[in-house]
DNA sequence: TTAATGACCTATC
DNA sequence: CGATAGGCCATTA
């Protein structure tokens, strides 16, 4: 309800990220109205208050690379909690973002009131 | 208060 | 087409 707003849409959206796939900081950022946010994206998630409800480990880089410090237990568990979701791996140890990118439209059309 | 950092991205050469 | 540099926002020290 004043700076935490900011953050409270970062997890808003991150929430709101379907199972199975998964989303980058930029997108989150430009869902938000300001693509340069990617940085803030990154640092809410680096505080992640609620860490196992948020979903973070749905958000990767723009390289569909994984954090290299995964808060939640161990690195290999963000990888685990993927594969579980069915999310496919390439042998670079990056997301198929082609197979899995969520545009986040659902929360466009929440947010804009309407469809891209 | 100023300065520096950060789970990043975009634009330019 | 590929690589480099800079920028932007918020938080912490």
């Amino acid at each position: 309800m004043s700076k935490q707003n900011t953050f409270s849409t970062v997890y808003e959206i991150v929430c709101c990220i379907p199972k199975g796939y998964v989303t980058t900081y930029g997108q989150i950022a430009r869902l938000m109205g300001n693509p340069r946010l990617s940085r803030v994206v990154g640092y809410a998630l680096h505080v992640n208050p609620r860490p196992g409800i948020i979903p973070c480990h749905r958000v990767v880089n723009r390289f569909g690379a994984l954090s290299p410090a995964f808060a939640f237990g161990g690195v290999n568990r963000q990888r685990i909690l993927l594969e579980e979701e069915g999310i496919r791996f390439t042998s670079d140890g990056c997301v198929d973002l082609s197979r899995h990118m969520w545009n986040g439209e659902e929360y466009y059309i929440k947010t804009h009131g309407g469809p891209l």
